[in-house]
DNA sequence: TTTACCAAAAGTGTATACACATTTCAGCTT
DNA sequence: AAGCTGAAATGTGTATACACTTTTGGTAAA
């Protein structure tokens, strides 16, 4: 079972919900998906099924599925959640830490410096997110790593909606910090820091407006 | 989209797994599923998926459906993530707690108390598992009370298999202590005891041994 | 007796067919 | 002109068909 087809679908929808390209509420009709991917509606609907668990789309009964639009109710518990996880992670990090791990995220910022500096957006963005996912992984505990990657793609479709133009610059410096106070193993600067962290950013969205909707065709290339 | 034909499958599988009625490596065939339900193949093919999404069981490309057996180093990291999330919950749970908050954690003691009382063991482990997700829930934050829903399943799963004989027996005191630290707004001890139920119920699972596989039609009814 | 091999049986993976629900829109009414 | 009605068009929900893979079981060779 599981084909890897149906991987590839969700994987092409992820990519484009989650860098813009299909706006939140706009319409996934199976046959235009199935026509655009070469295959039949079974592997499509699939593909929609496990977004809708992951909360990138929602499907309404007979009416098809859309592209997720988050509430600002839903976002803040998001945040709510991963700080709540992630103070604990950062805690427990600190304790088990090592030198490569350490090393690690020191790498990690690096690239995100790099990226920031030759102005890569797109790239910045997605490193960004991933330094949360990265701590993650190197605990070595899978489970984590993937609740909150799941929890951080639901954030990137948050932070989509309701991005405010200043969004997300200094989150590399904050990264930057939290690293030093790790390798400090200081556990209660590492634990505000990361919390901070999370706060700035949720406070960097702004909570009262619209998004427009939009065609698929043109999003998926 | 979404029938609710399947969500009555999903729901019936999930029991039947967490009851110990279908037991780990125990596979599922598509066929006798949906003879069972009396429906085609693609429900049931869409109530295997979400199950394997949840974790219940495993999807093995071309060889089907089976009961998933979670490793032990699986499980310590469902119980290390129970463990953040649930710490920060209860911290949280002290610094928003409402008089009505307490009164429905120590209404679901009190369910608890019944049930050990009268010795009905469903009922006292279904209890004992949803304390946790009813903290959760209090908390109005429903992204938190899924996450933790879907940790206390796969919980089920790895009790059923690692369960020692005197396991979960004084959860229920502690679940009493807990709340007790709550009402008494003791950040800290709540906290602390919390984390301390979770470590017990932990240790007392026994990591070295196998289960039995078994047929699926008895277990079904 | 054990192992290797091949054909039959059973099961999964994908496509397609068809029933039913929703949406659209032309034509009619007010 | 605005609103209602109903039939056509579009789209989703489920079942079925068929290709291909894995498993099974039996026969022949070592």
């Amino acid at each position: 079972m599981e084909s890897s087809t149906t991987y590839a679908i969700v994987e092409a929808l992820t990519k484009a919900i989650v860098e813009h390209r299909l706006h939140p509420g706009t319409k996934l009709a199976e046959q235009k998906l199935a026509d655009h991917f070469g295959v039949s509606r079974t592997l499509v609907r699939q593909a929609l099924f496990q977004l809708s668990q992951n909360r990138l789309i929602r499907l309404e009964p007979a009416r098809g599925a859309f592209v997720a639009a988050p509430s600002v109710a839903e976002a803040k518990q998001v945040f709510a959640v991963r700080r709540m996880l992630e103070a604990e992670m950062t805690r427990a990090f600190v304790r088990e830490s090592t030198p490569a791990r350490i090393k690690a995220l020191k790498d990690h910022v690096a690239r995100e410096q790099a990226a920031v500096d030759r102005a890569d957006v797109p790239s910045r963005n997605e490193l960004l997110g991933d330094f949360h996912v990265r701590m993650a992984e190197l605990m070595g505990n899978t489970v984590l790593a993937q609740m909150l990657g799941e929890l951080i793609s639901r954030c990137a479709l948050i932070t989509l909606m309701y991005q405010s133009a200043s969004a997300a610059a200094h989150s590399h410096e904050e990264h930057a910090l939290i690293v030093k106070a790790l390798a400090a193993r200081d556990e209660n600067t590492a634990v505000k820091l990361m919390d901070e962290h999370l706060l700035h950013v949720e406070a960097n969205l702004i909570f009262d407006r619209k998004v427009p909707s939009n065609d698929i065709s043109l999003a998926l290339s």
